[in-house]
DNA sequence: AATACGTGGTT
DNA sequence: TAACCAAGTAT
């Protein structure tokens, strides 16, 4: 378990670590449910889009059962902008389990933390380790990157088994109670010096000892087989205006309770078979005035775009033309639920992906 | 195993 | 600019 190489590893890191690391938000404290707040919300998120959100996240909820007891929206809106929203919903479903089940405090033991919702290997081993100094591994990329050049691995870190492998490697290396800083060690030295594309090996601690960098062979590793390419996706959004009552209110809609945006607001649209069906706007305007008929609305569209957007996911891109439109009176509603007139006074009160509160607040700015 | 799931920063 | 990347999880 311990030769006197990863002996050397584990000191030398802990000692760099120690000497350097980051003063972030969440290692001011020590409450467990801070920390897993923080790893939940660091999946795959920068640490400096996290901090703000965080801080503001633990101000509104600063206990279990405070999330627990919050409207779904409520925590949902301190989410807007910070993506993959799944996140949020499951870390507020699992925080109530958590009330329920363990009195409120975040459990200490893996079979029960790996059960919350949102919380994965990595997740799992980073709450236990880092808040209960257990001896667990936390691998994320940051950690697979490291193992890679150090020991020189060619085994492809984007496939889901070479995970499991470095569990094992991970676990072996950490330091006789020492698994809270060891496991934090790896991931800072990885996103400060053992960074993707050039890493900063004359000030890695353990550079003498790093199996690629010997070879010369550190911008090589790791291993990763390349994503695909994102899928491109038409769209005819309807920009419709209020009268009377509601004048200088724009008609908006929630989104369905699962899948991408989930119970996020938007502009209600409907999706253009290909890019030359989205050239095509008169024939958008029909599609868009049929598709709201059938949801009970009964407005005119103009083929005048108004608005135009992109945006870009991990794995579609959203190309976005905005139409106006008008209704007959102001006694005008939808048929459906979830359809709500907002304007400039009630649109913070709504959580909004990021597209359209880009289009939306250019509309209440311009008035386009 | 492969894909869905956001957003912003970097190269 | 078009990848590529960032403290992954659920299905």
């Amino acid at each position: 378990m311990n030769d006197g190489k990863t002996t050397y590893f584990g000191a030398e890191l802990l000692n760099w670590y120690r000497k350097e690391r980051r003063d972030l938000p969440w290692r001011r404290s020590r409450d467990p449910y801070h920390i897993w707040v923080s790893e939940i919300m660091l999946q795959q998120t920068r640490v400096d889009t996290v901090i703000p959100y965080f801080n503001r996240f633990v101000d509104r909820f600063p206990t279990v059962g405070d999330l627990a007891e919050a409207p779904e929206e409520d925590v949902l809106k301190h989410w807007e902008g910070l993506g993959y929203y799944s996140r949020a919903r499951n870390l507020q479903a699992a925080a109530r389990e958590v009330a329920e089940l363990y009195g409120g405090r975040v459990p200490n033991g893996k079979k029960e933390v790996s059960g919350l919702k949102g919380v994965g290997p990595y997740t799992a081993g980073a709450i236990l380790s880092i808040a209960y100094d257990q001896p667990e591994p936390a691998v994320d990329g940051n950690v697979m990157r490291v193992l890679s050049r150090y020991f020189c691995l060619e085994e492809d870190i984007a496939k889901p088994a070479t995970r499991i492998g470095m569990e094992s490697l991970a676990a072996s290396l950490i330091p006789e109670g020492q698994a809270a800083d060891f496991n934090q060690a790896l991931m800072e030295l990885g996103a400060m010096i053992c960074t993707p594309k050039s890493p900063s090996c004359d000030f890695c601690p353990v550079a003498i000892h790093c199996a690629a960098k010997r070879e010369g062979r550190e911008k090589e590793l790791p291993i990763k087989t390349k994503a695909k390419k994102a899928r491109d996706v038409y769209r005819f959004a309807a920009l419709i205006e209020g009268v009377g009552a509601h004048a200088g209110q724009v008609l908006v809609r929630r989104r369905p309770d699962t899948g991408l945006l989930a119970k996020m607001w938007e502009l209600p649209h409907i999706e253009a078979t290909d890019a030359a069906a989205w050239e095509d706007v008169a024939e958008g305007v029909r599609r868009l005035e049929a598709a709201l008929v059938d949801e009970g609305l009964g407005a005119s569209v103009s083929a005048r775009t108004v608005g135009e957007a992109q945006h870009i996911f991990t794995h579609l891109v959203w190309h976005i033309k905005v139409l106006p439109a008008t209704v007959a009176d102001e006694r005008f509603a939808p048929a459906r639920t979830g359809y709500e007139w907002v304007g400039p006074e009630q649109f913070e009160s709504y959580s909004w992906p990021n597209v359209f509160r880009k289009l939306l607040t250019e509309y209440f700015v311009n008035r386009m």
